[in-house]
DNA sequence: GAGTTTGAAACT
DNA sequence: CAGTTTCAAACTC
């Protein structure tokens, strides 16, 4: 597997095949990866079989849980020195990395607050290894938390149900109502009042802030990982553009197909990475010249 | 913007 | 598994 760096911070993951580096597959990574560090490493077996397919950030993750079951370990390729046993800089600081929106939704962080950040490529090991170690806990960690609950039921409800004591479930604090979901019977919550019939949920329904928010929930540009698998935008929603699942889906498909051509046509590794840029920047310019028309803007060519 | 409240996640 | 601590987001002023 190969992470590339494209121009503008944009980086691919490659997938070598048969020991060739084959361009088999490719994902678009998030943007936010420190932009000088390069990553080559091994890719599992298993791997190999998911040729062509996106993978959800909780397969993602098991994947990596996988490399590090079987004593697989990146190495290194030009770029900074990702540090190595005795050169760790202390215990692990994203052990507590559940807190961390960005990591329980299987993101790297990027123009986050946060301090001393392990959450990136250049902590790759510690990342990885607090990866495993939330698997290890709840295997189930980085799965989304609103499913579809038990068969036959339309309604998505929390996988684990909410906790919440003081808020009446009827507050942000609690993740069923952030969800915009009821709370049910596997919620453990005290003095719950987020329920059908409940006439304070009723009140707070009718406000127009939350029809506002209900309509941008049923948004598709803006459904948050909760619901999907896909990074949240919890932080600031306006982040969401024309850039949707889709449009990345389509970008990723536009560039296996340029990777595939390549193959086909037996060209050299240098020509396929070209051929394969090129494409990309064609897909950039034509997002970008979606967006703008959408705002009303023109663009400089 | 600072301080407080809240509940999930981590820890013991 | 229950109680406690830590943390970051939501909320209030």
């Amino acid at each position: 597997m190969v992470i590339c760096q494209l121009k503008g911070g944009a980086q691919m993951l490659c997938i070598e095949h048969s020991g060739t580096r084959e361009l088999k597959s490719l994902h678009l990574v998030p943007q936010h990866q420190d932009q000088n560090n390069y990553l080559q490493s091994d890719v599992p077996k298993p791997m190999t079989t998911l040729v062509g397919r996106f993978l959800p950030v909780p397969a993602k993750l098991n994947l990596i849980a996988q490399q590090l079951d079987s004593g697989a370990r990146p190495s290194a390729v030009p770029g900074p020195a990702f540090p190595t046993g005795s050169a760790l800089p202390g215990p692990p600081k994203i052990t507590l990395a559940g807190y961390c929106d960005c990591f329980a939704s299987g993101d790297f962080c990027n123009n986050c607050n946060c301090n001393n950040c392990c959450n990136n490529l250049r902590h790759e090991i510690e990342r990885f290894k607090a990866i495993k170690a939330c698997l290890d806990r709840n295997p189930e960690a980085f799965q989304p938390k609103i499913g579809k609950g038990k068969l036959g039921d339309v309604k998505p409800r929390h996988t684990k149900g909410c906790n919440c004591k003081r808020s009446g479930c009827l507050k942000n604090y609690c993740e069923c109502y952030e969800a915009k979901i009821m709370c049910s019977s596997i919620c453990k919550c005290i003095g719950c009042k987020n329920y059908e019939e409940s006439p304070e949920r009723k009140t707070l329904t009718n406000m127009p802030s939350y029809v506002e928010m209900a309509d941008l929930e049923g948004s598709h540009h803006l459904s948050p990982t909760k619901f999907s698998g896909l990074p949240r935008f919890r932080k600031d929603r306006r982040l969401s553009s024309c850039i949707s699942w889709e449009v990345v889906e389509a970008t990723c498909a536009c560039l296996l197909a340029q990777g595939e051509e390549a193959e086909k046509e037996h060209c050299s590794e240098c020509l396929a990475e070209q051929m394969i840029l090129e494409e990309f920047g064609r897909c950039l310019s034509q997002i970008l010249r979606i967006e703008f028309k959408s705002k009303g803007l023109k663009i400089e060519s």
